[in-house]
DNA sequence: TTGAAAGCGCTAACAG
DNA sequence: CTGTTAGCGCTTTCAA
């Protein structure tokens, strides 16, 4: 209503105007700092309600020298576990006044080859360039696939928060994934498989704790391990994967998969070659996603916990932006293994067809 | 190497001292401009590397008096169609240089009461407060449950593009969900079915043009329409809702569900309850999420496209950012009704137990 | 209790 | 082609 210029914003200066007082009151005020009268204080408070002012958090952070803003490098948010990391970053951020800034990788998953190979830096590594100039204090990362080292040296730029995958000397919220994978292969093994083929997806250091678990439970039992890598992490990898699995010759009798998404894969093509899950096929899948406790579908999974991930991931990153100088945290949570409907003892009619 | 303070990030007056030139030539190099000399220009950008210079965005915007940043507000990632819609729009903004910022609502689906009713604004509205003080230049809004009106309102202060719901004078892309209702109980009744329910989720102005078409389509055909409201969106307000309605007198042989995750819902506690679907219960869900698509869910669904709409929305935004004054855009798309098992004509058992 | 002044990192006229 | 100067909106000494 007594807005000057009425499509720009209202400044501090405009409030301090109105009210008859300097910028400085108008600041304190607004912080609540000691050194305004209480009358002052809620004059200004009125009138910059009136004048619909916002306080510039841009401008905040410039003059004081800090970065409240945390960056969230995410790049799936189609896999459920991902969106359960988010979920639980955004509850502990929530109370606080953190913008949470978004950044992203340079590709994504699956089709597709690793494009032209410019320069130096290849595939799809992380670029916290923009979180960066964005000046945030810290990003959280669930989905980085660069090698330990290369995070390493980004976290020299701005510190980062590892979810769901540890890297030495970073901050690190993760789960077991080897006795997560361990668990899942050997209730495979006391069922009785021996024809286990574990699916995973396209190598990266730091990703590969779930296969190295799979390969090391086999040995143990004398088995061979069979690993086969899909071409991404989503249902269609899996698919692809799969296809080329079961048609095949000395078709297992049971799949350990990397994720749930793959071991739906999977499950698409079993059942489209007739066969039956969990009689012809056992499976195992890895998240415990809502998908794999539906009726009719009952994948025995791995629970990770992810929204706890990302609750402990947000609540080191504010950690982190207090305590700049802490030593890394590195939080290992133990999964749990969810046993469904589709393991069972293999069949006998396992020979071809 | 050459850093004068070890944690200080190097600003353009670093650059242009170890140069030897003007900050103005640093920021006119770096932005591409006219007026510096090749020869400066490579000096300048070499020695940014060299110190590892990264530009303030929020700085630039500050100065500039623009804002380049767009909010996002989205509620619930965990359902598949917003993970979507965050795709799209992800896509759309990622060849730009546009920061994507988070907001959030004050609470959240299903479960507690509307808590203590403070002041004026009561529930779960949203609260654009935190995105606006960040200044972005537009807010795209996934999940804005507020009344039309209220919409109108908030767009006061800051653009906002409405995804996947109308609302008239705001920038909208959204799909005719009147239509895809309409289809989806059209097929159930060409089927021969009588007695349809529809489950919808709590009651908000713009949210219920699904249940508004299902109301039509039954009075249409001259059949009572039979709503109930679940608590909420999710898997668990759909059994919620479902237990009263399956266990009930008069049970449908048909259920129109607002989404798919209601849908699933429904179908956990029919199946839960020794009945088959579709034999004894016809399903429809909305959204045709990949779960819909499952073998052994095979729920028949209406897909709304929601990436093809995040896209949509990224690039209204976009153009939004560009002309402030253009006329509100209004997309609408059609939606698909995709048919898969879980509809049939209703089974001759239809009477009690 | 209040205000003046300097500065955060950057942009944008306007002069040389 | 290059540098000077004045802000952007806010915080923060330091005096009054």
């Amino acid at each position: 209503m007594t807005t000057a210029d009425p499509r720009r914003p209202a400044t501090q200066s405009d409030v301090a105007r109105a009210v008859g007082v300097s910028r400085t009151l108008v600041s304190f005020a607004f912080r609540g700092a000691p050194g305004v009268s209480e009358e002052t204080r809620r004059a200004i408070l009125e009138a910059a309600k009136r004048l619909g002012y916002r306080p510039n958090v841009a401008a905040a952070d410039l003059a004081r020298k800090r970065a409240s803003a945390v960056g969230l490098h995410l790049l799936d948010l189609r896999n459920e576990v991902y969106a359960d990391i988010f979920a639980g970053v955004r509850e502990a951020l929530a109370p606080t006044a953190h913008r949470i800034i978004l950044g992203v990788a340079r590709s994504s998953d699956g089709v597709g080859g690793r494009g032209g190979e410019h320069g130096g830096t290849g595939g799809d590594e992380a670029d916290l360039g923009p979180l960066i100039e964005a000046r945030v204090g810290v990003v959280i990362a669930a989905t980085l696939i660069d090698p330990d080292e290369r995070v390493r040296e980004l976290a020299l730029d701005v510190p980062i928060v590892s979810v769901a995958r540890r890297v030495e000397g970073v901050d690190s919220v993760y789960s077991d994934d080897a006795a997560g994978s361990r668990a899942a292969t050997e209730h495979l093994l006391a069922l009785g498989h021996t024809r286990i083929a574990h699916i995973t997806g396209p190598y990266h250091e730091g990703m590969h704790a779930r296969r190295r678990a799979f390969d090391a439970a086999m040995h143990d039992a004398g088995l061979p391990p069979r690993v086969v890598a899909a071409p991404g992490h989503s249902l269609a990898a899996g698919e692809e994967a799969a296809r080329a699995l079961l048609a095949g010759p000395e078709r297992p009798t049971a799949v350990v998969a990397h994720n749930d998404q793959l071991a739906l894969g999977v499950r698409e093509v079993a059942l489209g070659l007739g066969l039956r899950v969990p009689e012809d096929l056992s499976l195992t899948g890895y998240d415990d996603s809502r998908t794999a406790g539906l009726a009719g579908i009952g994948l025995t999974s791995v629970d990770l916990g992810a929204h706890a991930l990302g609750v402990a991931a947000g609540m080191a990153a504010l950690n982190r932006l207090a305590y700049p100088n802490a030593p890394a945290v590195d939080e290992c949570s133990l999964p749990r293994l969810v046993v469904r409907g589709s393991t069972a003892p293999p069949g006998r009619s396992s020979s071809d067809s």
